[in-house]
DNA sequence: CTAATAGTGTCTATTAGACAGTATGTT
DNA sequence: AACATACTGTCTAATAGACACTATTAG
């Protein structure tokens, strides 16, 4: 091997091919939540988690739905910078909350070649949308999530299709929770993008409960009842109104505002109290 | 743009250069606790967190300590098996506990070319090493670690060397407590290893309160006092012996071991329950 | 009036915090 | 005996769970 006096003369004699090089790609679960109206107009809507994607209309994977990405310009993006162009092409909004989920890399995961994607997990209240999705882009509804026996169902609609898929879950660290993902069943979702929408929704659903992140789902202005809704879809379980007014009592701030035309006790409206 | 038929006859065709290629790299923070003995006798040791630290001797950052790591073999390695591959050369050990950490990729924080870094968090109980250590390889205790108005201040000790670096944090994201790193001083560490050691720190502090993630730098058999002291200086808190006990009571399993020999009262050895 | 949800008061059960006290080894 | 830590009992404070009750609207 060579030898350099000092690191200017080493970088100058650098050989950018002496490693194999690989490329990457950043993709986004991008993550909200819709009302399932209800016939009765009495009755409120239930809420369902709703994620963004996108039906490829190239190889590989050609017509199968995939999470909005892109690959890295390894010249002059950072991943942050990436997922935030690629979110900026699909919803036209800057300020998303925006978070690293994890780094997936199994070798096959693209057919390709070896890409390596750091996925994200992006919130937003999709009626902040204010101009139409590309063409390619929809809307899915997470209609079914049950886990049985290590096993995960995931059902989603769309108005047109729906799409089903089924993971398993292996522990492989006692200590900690650690799970391996495998995908059991899955004809209509490109690349390793069901295991990157399973590990989403666990972050979200673990952070939660020690965290603000669920006020990046939610319009300005809320009913507790609204918010204890999203709380129940994102847990996947009821939870008792007092208990829950108690615990998010001051993460919230009155307002003077009241929501009102539902056949029933009109809700005083809530807002994010940021302190 | 080229027309394919079917997925095969695109592959077949598929030119690798069409996207900018990078390497890739995994660095591993590998921690574990020391003891650092008391003159009296009777005093019990007091517990450092100690990482493992690699003299660079080679270009770039000749003669600066770095964290263990390794180039991506793109053409056959997950990232994990890297991180396995460069623990197994450090630490001639197999079953360490891993966890993957986040992926750092600023654009110049390797002045060779672009890499993008998957960090690693290990786990181990130091004593466990039974070889010694590769030449340049070198544990370091933390014998400051201190967070004043966002900026965290930390010092590492070997036996020749102290080490001292400072970080300060913006907070970038309210609802969850999101922090950007920006190192304020740092003259002995490679890279940008100095944001991973902190992330790795503040990673292993938020999981030891709800997970056992504590015992994968435990030996097999300990008092709770110990444990207790590897809690607290995790932590940087001194807690109350009462509520500790009752709080892991259910995560261990008293066995007929004690320990004597300290000048006060034995303790009784626990170990790890695995239910 | 009725159906439906909004919102609160209060009792109980569980968990966390604090402190004082007893136990038991080494020198 | 003196010191130092091991370990436990118990009181109190805080938090979580459960349920029953009142409030208020559209139709």
């Amino acid at each position: 091997m060579k030898k350099y006096n000092n690191e200017k003369e080493f970088l100058e004699n650098y050989d950018v091919t002496k490693f194999d090089r690989l490329s990457m790609t950043t993709d986004i679960l991008l993550v909200s939540v819709s009302n399932k109206d209800s016939i009765n107009y009495r009755k409120t809507s239930k809420k369902m988690i709703s994620i963004l994607l996108v039906k490829r209309d190239e190889f590989p994977f050609k017509d199968k739905w995939c999470l909005p990405g892109g690959f890295l310009n390894p010249k002059k993006e950072t991943l942050d910078e990436c997922a935030k162009r690629v979110l900026k092409k699909e919803t036209n909004l800057s300020n998303i909350y925006l978070e690293q989920l994890y780094t997936f890399d199994d070798i096959d995961r693209d057919p390709r070649t070896r890409v390596v994607s750091s996925a994200y997990v992006a919130l937003v209240d999709k009626n902040k949308l204010i101009y139409e999705l590309n063409k390619n882009a929809s809307w899915f509804d997470i209609t079914e999530f049950k886990e049985i026996d290590n096993i995960v169902y995931i059902t989603m609609n769309n108005n047109n299709e729906t799409i089903h898929f089924s993971i398993k879950k292996t522990l492989i660290q006692k200590t900690t929770n650690q799970y391996s993902f495998l995908i059991l069943k899955n004809e209509s979702i490109a690349f390793d993008h069901p295991k990157v929408i399973l590990s989403g929704i666990e972050r979200i659903r673990n952070k939660i409960n020690y965290t603000d992140i669920v006020f990046n789902m939610m319009p300005k202005y809320f009913s507790l009842s609204e918010l204890q809704a999203v709380y129940e879809v994102i847990l996947g379980e009821k939870l008792l109104a007092p208990a829950f007014r108690r615990i998010i009592a001051n993460k919230v701030e009155k307002t003077d505002k009241m929501l009102t035309g539902k056949g029933h006790r009109p809700s005083v409206l809530f807002k994010y109290k940021e302190t």
